[in-house]
DNA sequence: TTAAATTTTTAGGTTTGTCTAAATTTATTT
DNA sequence: AAATAAATTTAGACAAACCTAAAAATTTAA
């Protein structure tokens, strides 16, 4: 079955609100949308209809193994896409978000497929979420927050939790990427802010809301 | 500014009709876009008021300078992708176009400049046409049809014009692709038939149909 | 040069996805 | 346990893009 640009966008953000918090309501999904509670209650019973949806008036939704189907391959086309933008095209990686909006809609399974062997089947975008197989399945990779990273082990940043400009351009500054290699020199009781060493650049403080949005792993 | 992905197909549409006989009409657009004329007529009437569009009630129209623009970015988009769907991901031609109408409606322009370097900016797609430049320049290439082609005189297969699926089922069963290179070996009088070679291929015939919807260059 | 045929447009309706405003249900307080 | 607040749904509209059927304009042909 084929489903429209806005009910894939809708599917996508009742995933991403129901990984975070089990079930979901009408009000934070109509904020997540940037549209109407009223919008969302017309495509909730549209969604139902198609047998994607648990719900019930007025007691909360979400997607059931159809509707969860269907959400991680739009997942997978917008990572995959996001991967070419930033690896072949050489876009800024807070560059790519936007135009993989569009890209994930487009309909072909078999453009997908090639696409990803093209890019050598890669396991995470440039954010460092990992992109689903063909089958629905996630790649995990045991990372830790930043914050729990110990004193002076070196680890790479691996993924970032709050992916608004805003944070994206403060990383930008201190020149941290996905992939980028740090330590942490010291850790300030005040305030909980640390002073870390990125790659080969001189040290540098960033705040605990920062670092508590930033995922390492190392060996 | 922006225009829907509908609004795009009509004047691409009407674009690639205008090319063929200066101007168009009512009927036969819809017969193209696979519509109704009283749904044309609906379009007409919103590009005449976006001003891309000279049209007078029940006299026929074209696209003005600016409809063109729009329509020479259009087909710019839906070519690189086909370029980059054949020669990257290796489909074969006769399958890149359904998939390029629908990411010719990608809107960003970044996009398009870093795919067009990326690909080399190729001059002509998978199917011999010409790439629009990004000031909708198109590179042209002399070209003659294969009946016209000498006897012996080797040349390349340049573009095809009737492209529906048929045509092109015929010319994958001869081997006979954009850059395939061949020679005429006899013309048949009795009914216009041509015994070709096509590379290393032994000879075969084509019928006088096909050969004229064929065009080759050579040096 | 009328009559017939063809082409094109208008009138009015449908679907999808959105909206506002009002009504309803559920949750929270006092 | 009422009263108030918050969340959710319904009712009714609207724009885009399509449709059918009928009317109007143009072209063709007798």
């Amino acid at each position: 079955m084929n489903y429209t640009t806005s009910e894939e966008n809708y599917i996508k953000s009742i995933y991403h609100l129901q990984q975070q918090t089990g079930t979901v309501n009408t009000n934070s999904l109509a904020a997540e949308m940037q549209t109407r509670p009223a919008s969302v209650t017309d495509m909730l019973k549209k969604l139902k209809t198609k047998k994607l949806l648990q719900y019930e008036k007025y007691k909360g939704f979400k997607l059931n193994d159809n509707g969860k189907k269907i959400a991680l391959n739009v997942v997978r086309k917008h990572r995959l896409w996001e991967f070419f933008l930033a690896n072949k095209l050489g876009f800024e990686w807070d560059k790519v978000h936007a135009i993989a909006e569009e890209l994930e809609h487009v309909s072909s399974n078999e453009l997908i497929e090639r696409l990803e062997i093209f890019l050598g089947n890669p396991a995470f975008d440039p954010h460092g979420d990992p992109i689903p197989d063909s089958k629905g399945k996630i790649p995990q990779l045991k990372q830790l927050n930043l914050l729990s990273l110990p004193l002076q082990q070196s680890a790479m940043v691996s993924s970032v939790t709050n992916q608004t400009p805003q944070m994206l351009e403060m990383l930008k500054h201190y020149h941290i990427i996905i992939g980028t290699s740090l330590q942490i020199i010291k850790k300030f009781e005040f305030d909980g802010s640390l002073e870390i060493k990125v790659s080969k650049k001189a040290a540098c403080i960033i705040s605990e809301q920062v670092a508590k949005n930033v995922f390492v792993h190392y060996d």
